[in-house]
RNA sequence: GGGCGGGUAGCUCAGCGGGAGAGCACCGGCCUUACAAGCCGGGGGUCACAGGUUCAAAUCCUGUUCCGCCUACCA
């Protein structure tokens, strides 16, 4: 002993750098592809290959490796699936960025060359995410990483594709959609982010052809009247109703518009009438099927007016907008303005105000998909957790729209169509077909459309496991046993994994969907880059540690509440990581010498303390365990933190010193085994959340073997378990906090030792103190300790003050020493509190609802309490009548 | 408009039918050699508001209010 065996400053970066290396370099994270029985698997959500490691993805990451740790100690095939996604637009938008630099854009290089140039880049500043996943500890299988534009992936896509085209799932058509004018291509709706911005109401008259009245209609948008069609109202619409079957002539372009009657013209808005712009607007584009309008498209794909906007062909859509209400102003269309928040539709790439528009693209035909993915969930093949969010998925299943699945841009996955320039006839094949199969003709042209990047993630659980082969991966680890996201892409990606997974591989992806909180600053705001509220994961790697870092996000990970993460937070688990050092720093010289387990049926006659703690580790095991097991992550960490810092420090180890210094070998050797025992277990508990100094500090534990990684974990033993022990245990305790307590109370510095006297009702409790004794000495610094025969009904000590603890009065004489005012002070705040409590409980046990409809437990733990404290409250009258009558006399 | 989550100690949050909890901050005392990133002790809350159900409500129900988020074709 003496020697210490860890460095006496813990130094993160140094131990996490040098365990990964090991992990790796020993394939700990390899996961068996040949079946045992007892598998767990997660796919990781992708992270795109343009990404850096944000807050979201380190929480994301950090729960799915302590559940995948855990399992993989508890000693199941685990495999973690690690990957990313090409994530086609940011990519392309990356590049382009660059391009731009040199002057350059994509179309001077071409769509190859600029596929190239994305693949070069890819290569060189790609998946950085993957080393900061590292960096947090992450035990994916390496091994088996996956992209999803690599070549097995890329087949799966395209197996998929043909086989939702040939059964009529996948369609082409003309449609509108949502068009980004900046990263010009077409965008699903779950692309676009929905927000309010102060805009204006514009209200402008439409004469009525054949009358000398007008229609006044509303419009937030008066440049889209350029493509306007006819003017609706609502059928029943009294002041309007007449003038169906009419028209109105649109001011500045002079066109006919129809005026027509549907309900979903809402009287109470506006003026009560819609102008219906169908090729710019999707409830005019429905009315536009409905009523059978022409649809006249006034803007291209740059966001500019064409040749059907008269003299305003060329200019920008807000250009125009200022234009046309200038001009409707001075020829008298402009009735009035008003300010208005509008609804704006931004594209979730690069935040540019989207536009409907019509053009050809492809769908998926949602529906049918849809509802095999909510019965999958009603029928409990897969649970959501949280529950509530099982509402949200409905809600959106239910009201599912197709899906927009054709991107018009160059990095992605190419739709495999090909369209004879002989015949019109369309091809979809899963391979490049070299004759139409229609006119035998060979001049066939690919689609030059991409795949929305969501479609390929769609497949992710199966594409990396092989799909379409039937790999033995697959067999082995689908459906995986949980995924772990935060509701964000529940829609984007859950939802569509499960469509795809029903309907490619007859079964649900994932058993569990674990859905994590959103993780913001700490005023509860959403981290983001314009607001510059961003605290950055590396950084605080780099200043904590990694385990206190992970071990702050799974303590925090409370389900259905978002995490607010503060510094502060971080730092008191930081020292909690330090606390763990230092306890291992002083144990770990007295097991070093350590030769034999424990041996669970051996500890009956141990020592109290010894027992107490194995009772205690193991009841902790458990609650890990199961904590784990049902995503309760703060749960797992507060039992560890308690037992480790509140349990484990504060009372075994200060107990464990005298044995362990002590000239009693046998004892000393028990202890040590206890010690090391019990070390060990908490390492692995902890290993899930922070590997790294666990395995640090393991390695230096005897018989803990080469790592912690492989387990076991320390499952519940019913030998260790010991009620008595614990129930003991906290009587001995309770006595000595009491002698601290006064000590404190008397403004006694804690080193002075103090005699004490106790008084206990029962000889079980008397010989519980006196086989106690040295611990209840060193630990309480009591000088002499008078344990009181009941038989001789003993006198307390003239002068002293008094505690009771549990129905035992433990006595400090401190004659010459306690103030008689002080004590009686205090005396009497203690009495008033218990006697308050006394008051609910009598009050509670003379009801006679309460012990008739009372749980008979729910009456009996009363009664008991009611004896405590009644016991508590005589004990501390006796001693305030005594400390009063000193007083006087 | 529809839906969801939340309002508990100064701050950040657990608890979600039977004694109001934790961490940080705060106050007092300690360099008791594993740890001052620590040790010992302590103070602090009509659990948003109003009703209801129940023997019993922070916890369940209803309403009000204030925050946050998701969703939607009020132009």
């Amino acid at each position: 002993m003496g020697l210490d065996l860890l460095p006496k400053v813990y130094n993160p970066e140094e131990i996490e750098r040098r365990w990964y290396a090991t992990w790796e370099e020993r394939k700990l994270f390899h996961a068996s592809d040949r079946k045992t029985g007892k598998e767990y698997s997660i796919v990781i959500p992708p992270p795109n290959v343009t990404g850096s490691l944000h807050m979201g993805h380190a929480l994301n990451n950090t729960l799915q490796d302590v559940l995948i740790r855990y399992h993989r100690m508890a000693g199941y095939n685990t495999l973690w699936m690690p990957g990313m996604d090409h994530a086609g637009i940011a990519t392309q938008n990356v590049v382009e960025r660059q391009l731009k630099e040199e002057g350059l854009r994509r179309e001077d290089l071409g769509r190859e060359k600029f596929i190239e140039r994305v693949w070069t880049w890819k290569a060189h500043s790609g998946g950085v995410i993957l080393n900061q996943l590292k960096r947090l500890g992450s035990s994916c299988d390496w091994d088996r990483e996956r992209f999803t534009m690599d070549e097995g992936l890329s087949r799966a896509v395209r197996t998929v594709f043909v086989r939702l085209y040939e059964d009529g799932l996948i369609y082409r058509g003309d449609y509108i959609v949502n068009w980004c004018p900046r990263c010009h291509t077409a965008l699903s709706d779950l692309e676009v982010e929905h927000q309010e911005a102060s805009g204006h109401l514009w209200h402008i008259r439409y004469p009525v052809e054949g009358s000398d009245v007008s229609l006044v209609v509303a419009t937030t948008r008066p440049e889209t009247m350029l493509g306007d069609t006819a003017v609706a109202v609502n059928p029943n619409d009294e002041r309007y109703k007449h003038l169906i079957g009419g028209y109105a002539i649109l001011p500045l372009v002079g066109r006919r518009l129809k005026i027509i009657g549907d309900p979903v013209v809402d009287p109470e808005f506006g003026t009560g009438a819609l102008k219906v712009t169908p090729a710019h607007d999707l409830t005019d584009f429905e009315l536009s099927l409905r009523h059978d309008l022409e649809r006249v498209t006034v803007m291209d794909s740059e966001g500019r007016i064409n040749e059907n906007g008269i003299h305003f062909n060329g200019m920008d859509r807000y250009e125009c907008r200022k234009a046309i209400v200038t001009e409707l102003d001075q020829k008298g269309y402009l009735v009035g303005t008003e300010p208005y928040n509008v609804g704006l539709g931004r594209c979730y790439r690069c935040k540019e105000v989207v536009e409907p528009l019509i053009s050809k693209q492809w769908f998926v035909k949602a529906e049918p998909l849809a509802r095999e993915a909510i019965a999958a969930v009603e029928d409990g093949r897969t649970r959501i957790i949280p529950e509530h969010w099982t509402k949200t998925y409905y809600e959106w299943m239910n009201n599912i729209r197709d899906w927009c699945i054709s991107r018009q841009i160059w990095w992605g996955h190419r739709i495999p169509a090909w369209t004879c320039q002989d015949c019109n006839e369309v091809v979809v094949s899963l391979d490049d077909p070299t004759q139409c199969p229609s006119c035998k003709g060979s001049h066939l042209v690919q689609e030059t459309d991409v795949l929305d990047t969501w479609f390929s993630s769609a497949l992710w659980p199966f594409s990396t496991m092989g799909w379409p082969d039937q790999t033995e991966l697959l067999k082995t680890f689908y459906p995986t046993s949980c995924l772990v996201t935060a509701f964000d892409i529940l829609f984007f990606w859950v939802a569509r994994m499960m469509m795809m997974g029903l309907k490619f591989m007859g079964d649900v992806p994932f058993r569990d969907v674990y859905i994590h909180a959103l993780v913001r600053d700490e005023y509860g705001k959403k981290m983001s880059k314009s607001l510059g509220n961003i605290i950055d994961p590396l950084m605080i790697m780099d200043q904590y540690g990694t385990d206190a870092f992970r071990f702050t996000l799974a303590a925090m990970a409370a389900q259905g509440r978002d995490i607010r993460l503060s510094e502060q937070r971080i730092e008191g688990y930081r020292n909690f990581m330090n606390k763990i050092w230092n306890a291992a720093r002083f144990a770990l010289p007295h097991v070093e010498s350590v030769q034999e387990r424990l041996d669970p049926a051996a500890i009956r006659d141990y020592p109290l303390p010894e027992r107490w703690i194995l009772s205690r580790l193991n009841t902790v095991a458990t609650e890990v365990a199961d904590a784990i097991r049902t995503y309760r992550f703060n749960d797992a960490a507060q039992s560890i933190y308690q037992f480790t810092w509140h349990e484990f420090c504060d009372w075994y180890i200060e107990y464990a010193k005298a044995p362990l210094g002590g000239d009693e070998a046998e004892a000393a050797r028990r202890t040590r085994i206890v010690l090391r025992h019990v070390l060990d277990s908490l390492m692995r508990l902890l290993h899930p959340f922070t590997p790294f100094i666990t395995e640090e500090i393991a390695s230096k534990i005897p018989l803990s073997g080469s790592t912690l990684m492989l387990g076991p974990w320390p499952e519940s033993d019913p030998r260790l378990a010991d009620p008595e022990a614990e129930a003991q245990m906290t009587l001995l305790m309770g006595l000595i906090t009491s002698v601290r307590n006064i000590r404190a109370e008397m403004n006694l510095p804690p080193s002075t030792p103090l005699p004490a006297m106790v008084f206990p009702t029962s000889s079980a409790d008397r010989d519980l103190i006196e086989y106690n004794r040295t611990m209840t000495l060193s630990l309480g610094r009591i000088s002499t300790l008078d344990v009181a025969g009941s038989a001789h009904n003993p006198q307390p000590p003239r002068m002293s003050a008094t505690a009771v603890v549990g129905d035992m009065k433990v006595f400090v004489p401190l004659e010459g020493i306690v103030d008689p005012d002080a004590e009686i002070a205090r005396l009497e705040k203690e009495l008033a509190k218990i006697e308050q409590e006394l008051v609910g409980v009598q009050k509670k046990l003379s009801n006679e609802d309460f012990l008739a409809k009372a749980k008979p437990e729910a009456v009996e733990k009363q009664k008991t309490r009611r004896h405590e404290l009644a016991g508590k409250t005589d004990g501390l009258k006796e001693s305030l009548g005594r400390m009063q009558r000193l007083k006087q006399g």
